[in-house]
DNA sequence: GTTGTTATTGACCGATCAGTCAATAATTAT
DNA sequence: ATAATTATTGACTGATCGGTCAATAACAAC
């Protein structure tokens, strides 16, 4: 009973968070989402909203991609010393090959806009939530762990996100890879 | 032999130092900068330099006073045990007093500007540097610590960088407090 | 084919952006 | 005093910012 939309959902939500992935927030303008989605200005407003809303669709989407990707593999096969430490190496290999400097938008996030945004924290609070559970239950769940499962969950996502500001900041990898078998050291 | 100056250099570095700590670059007007220095655009172009140069001169002050401050209480007095708890508690304490929530004007850059200014790459990966050979030297320094000291710091730097993160964030601080704690395990 | 509804389009808006500059003021050297 | 030098001032610039809107286009229902 309308017109029906010319674009593919996904991909634009996907450019869009490449976009902010790339560029945090504030370095990108309209006019980047406009030239990396192929819609004009006026469409993502029509369909999306405002930049605010634009980024917070950006962030759900990698929530919903990158994030509950490794979510999923926390909660895979393997022990956790086997998930830990692909969790670190995808650090490591999208800092090798360059992959916006390694960084990660969950973490762009927590600095840039969960401090002025409160959509924003809220939707970083419950991915860092569901991602120590996941973490803790990869350890509860593999024989002969530590049984304070919480706190050494807790100390791992830190040294994760450690590890993408470090990634950034174009420090060596070599940190990275320590920090790694440092924590598989408080693993069986 | 010429008209002197009206301001104080370092109050004025401290001006600029704290807005681009509290709003990063890009979300900081050069309108924020004069009002938060008092001088007026024209003079912070002539004394100073372009937005890039103002900020590198708020990077350096934060270098030279906030970093410099921890590194020097890293080689200072106590063991290696009681310097990286004041480390994580510092975090702690400014997460607590909302102290621009507990972020860090060094890992904020780490995230924003060093992938787009070498000036500022470069500057981080010393700060880095420097904070990674104290921390080493420090658990060097104190008696019975693992003889793995560089990895061991490099882990512990990895952690306190998660931490700023987390502490923006808005995060629950005890997962911070279980870092800290997890990171006290690996040394004596 | 007409009508109703929504999508697309690109021109347009006021506000703000970083940055400049000529005029003026304050100092030192002579 | 006068000259030379530098700091301060605030008006000014063109560009870009995020956002709007009326006109047009493409569909579904009837």
């Amino acid at each position: 009973m309308a017109r029906p939309r010319e674009f593919d959902d996904t991909r634009v939500k996907e450019a869009l968070m490449r976009v902010f992935w790339e560029k945090g927030y504030e370095a990108t303008s309209m006019q980047d989402l406009v030239d990396a989605t192929g819609l004009l200005k006026g469409s993502l407003y029509g369909a999306f909203g405002d930049k605010q809303a634009l980024y917070m669709i950006a962030l759900v989407h990698y929530d919903q991609t990158r994030m509950q990707a490794g979510i999923d593999m926390l909660g895979g096969e393997g022990n956790a010393r086997e998930k830990i430490t692909r969790l670190f190496d995808a650090v490591i290999e999208s800092a090798k090959a360059g992959v916006f400097a390694g960084g990660c938008l969950l973490c762009n996030a927590s600095i840039e806009m969960a401090p002025v945004d409160s959509a924003v924290e809220n939707s970083v609070k419950n991915t860092i939530r569901r991602l120590q559970a996941a973490v803790t239950s990869a350890i509860e769940s593999s024989i002969g762990q530590p049984d304070d499962a919480e706190a050494v969950s807790g100390f791992i996502i830190c040294a994760y996100f450690g590890a993408r500001v470090l990634a950034k900041s174009g420090a060596p990898l070599q940190i990275i890879i320590d920090s790694r078998d440092q924590c598989l050291k408080n693993l069986v």
